[in-house]
DNA sequence: AGCACGCCGACT
DNA sequence: GTCGGCGTGCTC
């Protein structure tokens, strides 16, 4: 109904053109703002709604549009209203959202709609007073101050490492060993902005606040007596609409301080943002893996020198991107190190309480066939319980086995819409594909042959947990009862509370033995853990995935960190902690590496690779993704697409630095029925793939009305899994 | 991406 | 005779 449309004010009203960010994704081809208009000229960065199509969504005015053309003129429509109560987004903020739409190749409305509360699309202008209204008088409420809690005084590398923060200017990357007190650095950081600038904000970004209690606990402890309550909020995905609504809102208007968050926190709007903490920075979550793929990682790090915040990265095991960018000669991070444990007195050094544990290797091609837990390890284990110690187990695979095999006709547990085996659970009799989620009963006989008679092929955690428990029969606590053996994955953390109750199990020692997968050994301090095993870490080694021996690394230092955390405990036993990989090839560098506690060798070793197959940091690396029913038309898409990069005069010149490799299946060629293929672009500089990106766009839009059956297709900028 | 409109099989 | 399947096409 053009001819409505186009009178959208009142002859008395003055009207004006506003550019307005709205949530259309890039592939609608659209510009990447609107123009709308109204009766006032919003400032930008003024939240708003306005009608798209046959649906009215939320949107960011970016500016004041060019008076439009006649044939524009005829489709422009009003405003539905104007969020006037609440402060625009500022300068600042738009530029950190226009960056990420532009790096990342994505629609700028998308971006920024991504970045506020979902709940904004239901809200109206009086609803969300009432909620300004709510927010101010709670903070009312807060207010009072309380006793600062008691600080611990910094041990000699934590006050070095603060005093390097305090004086430079950063990006700053916190090397520090699992137990070396890195919270204290980040929280003696915090508190020198806040004392500095009377309404700085500061952001901590944490992997996954569910695996990260602790972490909000320190944080509120220290924060909130010195702030009040309402200063220190969490922003994740586990929140409900409210929760987030009201959480975003307190760090728009300055009245949260601190902001600890997941990787989505790194768009929120914080005006005042005078430091940025990542935390366990070379943690691949920080990596959305749909939508707009940003890395939350990269973003802080712009983010921070865009508005003139510092920026901590911190990790015992840095992304080799990371290290790499804080490598001393030229690098333009400044890196910080602290080797040591925070140990039980002054002067506890590597011969104190909390020395790092010891790495033990089994050779299983040395053992006998189809052993499960070799027998050094079974006797520390039993030892382990007999003092009142814990075990960490770890088995990256959940389920009773992985596979399920008939020897009659060689039909396998396949997924049908995946290129995946089902896995056998056998808690509840089922076949269960771990990528699509499909889950059936399992066939009484072969569906293929009918044979009766079909075995298990492999081993998970469920399996594990009933074999460790007959191997452990006859071990006795120092109570005389019984082991006591648990099992954590994601199958019995699923409901809400288990993970909880699970852990506080762990805590209060009616557990001697857990058995999970990589969840157990992220983030939680178990006190009384004296030995942590890794059973069959070996397929990383061989893995295509050229980031896989660097995941491994991280996860087996992560887990050896669990392992005697509490200097009274191992000390109590008169025995170091133990870490022990099973391994068939025992004599790999990584776990040489790994048993030297030795991460610059291990990270010197892999960016000699890298940099000797010109793969990241020394390359930059983007994927053209698409997915079709058929491979074949995937394919085609993908070799069109670079035919069309190829034939592009004005490409030509961004062209000559990137390198475009052949259309492959992914490596996870089949998924939930979709047929999925890849393209890979590297190239050394960073600024030729980027234009060469940003030309493609319309080429790539283009080829879709071509290639109908390609039902999905997006790049991935710093692409982390293959 | 939503969410329309639009043209062909199994139900009250 | 309708409810509804998902194929194409547009959104200031």
């Amino acid at each position: 109904m053009p001819e409505t449309a186009a009178t959208p004010s009142a002859p008395f009203e003055p009207c004006h053109w506003l550019a307005v960010a709205v949530p259309a994704p890039a592939h609608s081809a659209l510009a990447q703002t609107l123009t709308y208009a109204h009766s006032a000229p919003l400032p930008a960065g003024t939240l708003v709604r306005a009608p798209l199509g046959q649906r009215e969504v939320p949107g960011v005015v970016w500016g004041l549009a060019d008076a439009p053309d006649a044939a524009l003129a005829a489709h422009i429509k009003p405003l539905a209203c104007a969020f006037t109560s609440l402060p625009p987004l500022d300068e600042n903020w738009r530029q950190l959202i226009a960056f990420t739409a532009r790096y990342y190749q994505r629609a700028l409305g998308e971006v920024a709609l991504a970045a506020l509360p979902p709940q904004l699309r239901t809200l109206d202008e009086a609803q969300m007073a009432r909620r300004l209204a709510k927010l101010a008088k709670q903070d009312a409420v807060a207010q009072g101050p309380a006793t600062p809690a008691a600080r611990p005084s910094p041990t000699p590398q934590q006050a070095a490492a603060l005093a390097q923060i305090a004086q430079g200017a950063g990006p700053f990357l916190l090397h520090g060993v699992t137990g070396s007190g890195k919270t204290e650095v980040y929280m003696r950081a915090a508190e020198a902005v806040l004392a500095q600038d009377a309404a700085a904000q500061v952001l901590v970004l944490a992997p996954e606040i569910n695996l990260t209690p602790q972490l909000q606990a320190r944080l509120a402890a220290r924060f909130a007596p010195l702030l009040g309550a309402g200063a220190v909020v969490a922003m994740h995905s586990g929140l409900t609409p409210a929760q987030r609504l009201s959480a975003w809102l307190a760090a728009h208007t300055q009245r949260a301080r601190i902001v600890l968050g997941t990787r989505m926190a790194v768009l929120a709007s914080m005006p005042a943002l005078r430091l940025i903490v990542v935390d366990e920075e070379h943690d691949p979550s920080y990596k959305q893996q749909e939508g707009a793929r940003y890395s939350a990682r990269d973003l802080a790090v712009y983010r921070a020198r865009l508005q003139g915040a510092k920026v901590i990265l911190g990790s015992a095991t840095p992304s080799l991107e990371s290290w790499h960018a804080s490598r001393p000669d030229g690098g333009k991070y400044q890196r910080l190190v602290m080797p040591s444990r925070v140990g039980s007195g002054a002067g506890a050094g590597a011969g104190g309480a909390a020395a790092l544990p010891l790495v033990r290797r089994v050779d299983m091609s040395r053992q006998p066939r189809g052993t499960v837990i070799a027998a050094p390890l079974l006797q520390a284990i039993t030892e382990r319980v007999g003092r009142g110690e814990q075990s960490l187990i770890l088995l990256n695979r959940r389920g009773w086995a992985p596979v399920l095999h008939c020897a009659n006709c060689g039909w396998k547990s396949e997924c049908p819409h995946c290129s995946a085996f089902r896995v056998f659970h056998r808690a509840d009799r089922s076949l269960r594909c771990h990528h699509c989620g499909l889950a059936q009963p399992v066939p009484r006989a072969c569906p293929a042959c009918g044979n009766a008679d079909i075995t298990p092929i492999g081993r998970g955690t469920e399996q594990l947990e009933e074999r460790l428990a007959a191997l452990l029969q006859t071990a006795r606590r120092p109570d005389g009862q019984p082991a006591r053996i648990a099992r954590m994955d994601a199958d019995t953390t699923r409901l809400k509370g288990a993970l909880a109750q699970q852990l506080a199990h762990v805590h209060d020692g009616s557990v001697d033995v857990l058995v999970g997968t990589q969840m157990i050994a992220k983030g939680h301090d178990f006190r009384r853990v004296t030995l942590v095993a890794a059973l069959n870490p070996d397929t990383a080694l061989f893995s295509s995935d050229f980031r896989a021996p660097e995941r491994l690394f991280a996860l087996l230092m992560q887990a050896a960190g669990r392992a005697g955390r509490d200097a009274a405990y191992s000390q109590a036993s008169g025995q170091g902690s133990e870490m022990w990989v099973q391994t068939e090839y025992p004599a790999h560098p990584l776990f040489e590496a790994l048993k030297r506690h030795d991460y610059p060798g291990f990270a010197a070793s892999q960016l000699a690779e890298r940099q000797a197959a010109g793969l990241p940091p020394y390359a930059h690396l983007a994927l053209l993704r698409a997915e079709s029913r058929t491979l074949p038309a995937a394919i085609a898409f993908l070799q069109d697409a670079a035919a069309a990069l190829q034939a592009d005069p004005a490409l030509a010149h961004w062209a000559a630095h990137v390198t475009c490799y052949p259309a492959v299946p992914a490596a996870m060629q089949r998924l939930a029925g979709m047929e999925r293929a890849q393209m890979l672009l590297e190239s050394p500089r960073r600024a030729a793939l980027q234009g060469l990106l940003a030309g493609w766009q319309a080429a790539l839009h283009a080829l879709r009305a071509r290639h109908k059956a390609v039902l999905r297709w997006a790049i991935d900028v710093d692409p982390l899994s293959f």
